[in-house]
DNA sequence: ATGAATGCAAAAACTTTGCATGACG
DNA sequence: CGTCATGCAAAGTTTTTGCATTCAT
């Protein structure tokens, strides 16, 4: 199953791999850090070093399977691409990541590509929130 | 001059402080990193340390003189924060950087955020654009 | 078999911190 | 003068890389 993927990209099959992305497919959290899968295919029982964790993600990024993220707060964060479009809320109390589309803010986005005389190509949208005080 | 802005964020006017402060407004590009500043102070002259720098940009960014971007590419992004919110645009084709505001995009995030609970606490938008086809 | 992938440890890149010295108000 | 700020060096973090070994095809 997983194998397919990897094949396409042109990576061969190999454990660590399909470790990795068997962990970003089952994990509750979507976005995980390096460290995030490391430490969770260690909990599982993988052995699997950190460094490979950041080159197979490199790879993975390369090859559009996963999208890498440079929030606030220390280290990047990695999603599967394989889901539609969608923004990002992060919580800068937890580091939470809540995912949103807004369809008002995406009309907007292309009436101001349009305005400018650009195409819209892509995006990237993101909400730094916190609870709000009580 | 920038001696005003410094004691109303209440920091003493120190060399360094004052330094970095012109180096943000004069430097061609609006855009700097830690790095980048404190080489452009070597190169002026100035017996600033790193350390300096980047405890002085820290320091300007709680008291919203600067805005830090953690883009692309290893190390943050600061720029002075006096011209006003704004997001930006940024031609694929040529790296060209548009900087817009859309209040009904403003507002719609506030929303978004107020409607899961959260207050916003700031927001990063950039638009991928290209020229569009003929 | 052979070339790619891995794990480990070391290094690199970026940023923060401890501490003695020096500068601001 | 009493702090607060600075510079340096050392330590922290996050990510990358060198190299011998292991694995996939």
């Amino acid at each position: 199953m997983e194998d397919q993927e990897l094949r396409k990209a042109g990576l061969k099959v190999t454990l660590p791999r399909v470790k990795i992305l068997q962990q970003l497919e089952d994990a509750a959290e979507r976005h995980m850090s390096a460290e995030d899968i490391y430490k969770a295919l260690l909990d599982a029982g993988a052995d699997v070093g950190l460094a490979t964790v950041y080159r197979v993600l490199t790879q993975f990024e390369q090859a559009g399977i996963v999208i890498r993220h440079n929030f606030e707060g220390g280290s990047a964060v990695f999603e599967l691409a394989n889901e539609g479009h969608h923004d990002h809320m992060v919580r800068v109390d937890t580091n939470e990541v809540i995912e949103f589309v807004d369809p008002e803010i995406e009309r907007r986005q292309r009436a101001i590509a349009e305005q400018h005389g650009f195409e819209l190509v892509d995006h990237k949208l993101v909400l730094y929130v916190r609870a709000k005080k009580s």
